[in-house]
DNA sequence: TACATAGTATACTGATTAAGTCAGATATAT
DNA sequence: ATATATCTGACTTAATCAGTATACTATGTA
């Protein structure tokens, strides 16, 4: 439906609902995905990539659960992003694996390096919005509706 | 591979192609299939959606082929994209048919609001660059490697 | 008028990806 | 020990991508 996979919007809304958690206390991957109306197991093979990518830090165990490994103001979009599409889409490699011959001196070439000034600058967006950033949105949004609830 | 899918690709080849042609003179698809390696039948379909979203124009025919319908510098990439598009991925609706509950006021809220900002500071980009300036690149290179074939 | 040329339309196919689901293994606090 | 959690990997279903194939329609030229 839009420009983000489920699994990238998921895994922000997830990264987000951590941000705004007391500060490295473990919460449930069941709780997030309540909260954030995420099913349970998909959410469990999104943030084993988030901790893969060290975004996110877990503890096993009765009482255990998820927590940032940094502060929401050191982590940012970009992160989130690249941490999912380890071998995904949302140009995934920049080196080798051209299909057709756009390596030819011609308009392949001139089309390929549009592609890549766009990537860049939306690689430029993204790196540069926290989820501090977006904790504070929502924050805003909350008192913009006077009403409180911290979900 | 890249951000761009291949489909899409191709398009700008051949919008970028026919730009360089001598204005509203018909080329035959097969050329300009020839001239930037793509699969023959395939780029008909391309130009069909070029042709249904007016970028395009087609004279039927022995003698015929395919033209631009305005000047290359009135006609942009998101132009294209869009054309490409129908139906398909790359942020096809901005309306109605969300999966899940983003509607909620919620972190799923901020996340779409933060996705439709990169969607719209993305086709600014694609609307800000029009087929004249690609050429324009072309050309540039062509100088810069000192021979000129048109190709 | 007939033929060749060229675009138009539709349907089909194989490969890949998206979006989850499910079962079970592993670790740990009490 | 056991209940509670994460972790893992395989599996499924549906959609999309990247093209092919086939038949049809329109038009300029001989």
């Amino acid at each position: 439906m839009g420009f983000f996979n489920s699994k990238l919007r998921y895994a922000l809304c997830a990264a987000v609902d951590l941000a705004m958690q007391p500060p490295f206390e473990a919460c449930q991957s069941r709780e997030i995905a309540h909260r954030q109306s995420i099913p349970g197991p998909y959410l469990d093979q999104i943030l084993a990539a988030l901790k893969g990518a060290g975004i996110v830090r877990s503890v096993r165990g009765a009482g255990g659960g998820y927590s940032l490994a940094r502060t929401p103001d050191r982590i940012n979009v970009g992160d989130v992003v690249r941490a999912l599409m380890r071998g995904d889409r949302l140009f995934s490699s920049s080196s080798e694996d051209d299909p057709t011959d756009f390596n030819a001196p011609g308009v392949g070439w001139i089309v390929r390096d549009f592609e890549e000034k766009v990537e860049s600058s939306l690689t430029a967006q993204l790196d540069s919005t926290t989820l501090a950033d977006l904790v504070q949105q929502k924050i805003s949004l909350d008192d913009s509706l006077s009403y409180m609830p911290s979900m």
